[in-house]
DNA sequence: CTGTGGATGTTGAGACTTCAACAATCAGGT
DNA sequence: ACCTGATTGTTGAAGTCTCAACATCCACAG
């Protein structure tokens, strides 16, 4: 019954969760130890600082950074210690929390931003060539939205 | 001086960041649920299971599943307390140990497969076309030879 | 044979994530 | 106004991963 994977689509998935884990674990370590960022807290920074007045509502900031509300919820506590965001309660809603981003926040962010990049170019694009590029984009998009469209339950 | 990312290259990164978290989470979620086994151990399992009488050295182990040998090291001891792997010393090594796949652990990867299968094949090769299968493979594999020729250190 | 450097594997602490449970609040129907 | 169900965000426990330090052992030059 199982629709079992085809030599192509087996050596292909190897090849996928080799490059997944290898880069992205390179990339961490990178970030770890020039910039002392987490991993996956840069990336919360990045969406903050793209947001108006660098503030977002959690649930807003969840769904941009692919974080489940519990992750962001430790996340942002941690981040608040380390002073690069502040929380304040939204006003039209009593469950809100707004997270903003501090000046020290998008200070550390800045100097962050150009060794990450340098880390990406280096692992991700400069071993690709132009039409990979696209090509990975294409696939990144067609997975995401085959999740987002179907998320887990068979809708009763 | 630094090189940013181009729109196509911020796009390209941006979707390849959230098809990544979303499919494996997605991946890992699912794991657990069908299965009780948690997301990279399956990958050992896997591993060990297609070697010679289900059985390696840890550091090969480790290689092969693109993981530290400090993780394989506690990811082993735990599977052990599953009774999924035991652990022997090595004859020819007295530094080396040796994880084997025990009976019920292969019993376990076995049931475990067919759901896994599924779901990789819902998440990751239901929304791809052949040639991107092909081309997902050429482009993980770039990345993966980027960074094993050129792990880390300038070779002093 | 004896150092010395390299390799192997483990360990403990700290950090991050997940999961389930929870309190608080909102929204909509009755 | 009230009840019910859904949403929001937090919390604590348990699990996993990383990092650095470590003990052990191998290999090999001198």
């Amino acid at each position: 019954m199982t629709r079992w994977l085809s030599d192509d689509e087996q050596r292909t998935w190897r090849a996928y969760l080799a490059a997944n884990r290898l880069v992205f674990d390179q990339l961490d370590r990178e970030m770890q130890r020039d910039s002392g960022i987490p991993h996956g807290y840069y990336e919360i920074l990045v969406r903050l600082s793209e947001a108006p007045d660098r503030a977002l509502r959690m649930s807003a900031l969840a769904d941009r950074s692919q974080s489940s509300r519990s992750r962001l919820s430790h996340a942002v506590a941690r981040l608040e210690d380390s002073g690069w965001v502040s929380r304040e309660s939204c006003p039209d809603d009593k469950r809100g929390q707004i997270a903003r981003l501090t000046d020290e926040g998008f200070a550390a962010l800045a100097a962050a931003a150009p060794m990450h990049v340098e880390g990406v170019r280096k692992h991700v694009f400069d071993p690709l060539t132009p039409e990979q590029v696209i090509a990975l984009r294409e696939i990144s998009t067609a997975m995401v939205d085959a999740l987002i469209n179907e998320p887990d339950a068979p809708a009763c």
